[in-house]
DNA sequence: CGCCGCATGTAATTAGTTACATGATTGT
DNA sequence: ACAATCATGTAACTAATTACATGCGGCG
């Protein structure tokens, strides 16, 4: 289970509460892996039975008092070995292509709309990450060698979302074209 | 659950049985959505059970009978509706990106490795859906409608395919850079 | 004779989603 | 008063993976 490792990976360097990672796995390393907060308590428990993490309760004033985690030895080693094993390549899944498969003159305005969420969220996350890269690696030969790693995996979601947005327009206009004459603009 | 209707979907032109519909999800659907046997076996059970797809037993000389599924009227009704539907955009897991997190010197080899892997994946892929474009798509413009929205699907991954091997030069050279200076070609 | 492709499944387990729950504090 | 953010969970369910099973025909 790579979310176990995902985990571990976001407490490298930092030692984070549940509530912490759920919000890092919603930005970040949210755009390779995606996990709600109930998968990350469960997880998190399992993982310090397991001598791979450790936990410190940390009372706070004014907020609710939280737990955090960080990595143990055995979980640095753990992490270590998985990082030199076999990985599956994890095929991605997507309804709207899917849908495409489906295309009509009945459907077309829909999927449009569909297509038009879809860029304006890939627009976010990539100014999202351009504003990352721009901040924290401008320049990538000079970072220490494992941000180095980082900003490739930045690297390549900004060239999947941009690669993405360029589709979307080509398909925005062949869909439009499908669409029936009548009043083809807002269609609702 | 899109399984079952991806289900449909390839279902909307020809009858298949189970064994041929997984293949047809290890090729074209596939890049979109993955299936195991076993879990399409069990969804067109589901799916005859529901009245939206109908079986055929045809009996073969030489090799096991076989089970042949069509949709019936109400599948293409169900279809057609779940595609008007809104669909959350499911996002991609991959452990790669993960790894990538925990770039070292000890693990850059290892890495480029299984990019390595990757790259050839995609490779083929990206061959297999430009022979299919080159044969079957040629034209867009002169497809029915239908077509055309397959075609978009498949542009998607072919764009995908490019932008993962164009990026996987660069991450290659980074980890390259990255390998201690011993022997660093064909490190086991 | 043993392996590969065809064809279809069962069973057990793990992973992930959805719905619901609690309770404090800060802002409108 | 009401919603939002912080913080952590339980329970029920659905989806997916992994392991195992069966049996025939063709190929080397």
């Amino acid at each position: 289970m790579a979310l176990n490792h995902a985990i571990m990976t976001a407490l490298l360097d930092d030692r984070l509460s549940g509530y912490e990672l759920t919000k890092a796995f919603d930005t970040s390393l949210g755009f390779f892996w995606k996990a709600s907060h109930q998968q990350i308590y469960k997880a998190l428990r399992d993982l310090e039975q397991q001598g791979l993490l450790e936990s410190e309760d940390v009372p706070q004033a004014g907020k609710p008092d939280k737990v955090i985690y960080g990595l143990t030895e055995g979980g640095r080693e753990a992490l270590d070995a998985w990082v030199l094993g076999d990985s599956k390549a994890t095929e991605s899944k997507d309804d709207m292509f899917v849908k495409f498969y489906n295309l009509s003159a009945d459907n077309a305005a829909h999927l449009r709309e569909e297509l038009a969420q879809r860029r304006q969220h890939d627009g976010e996350r990539l100014a999202l990450y351009r504003r990352i890269r721009a901040r924290h690696y401008a320049q990538p030969e000079s970072l220490p060698v494992r941000r180095r790693g980082i900003y490739l995996a930045l690297l390549a979601g900004i060239r999947h979302c941009e690669t993405r947005l360029a589709w979307a327009e080509e398909a925005d206009a062949l869909l439009a074209s499908v669409i029936p004459e009548r009043q083809s603009a807002s269609a609702r």
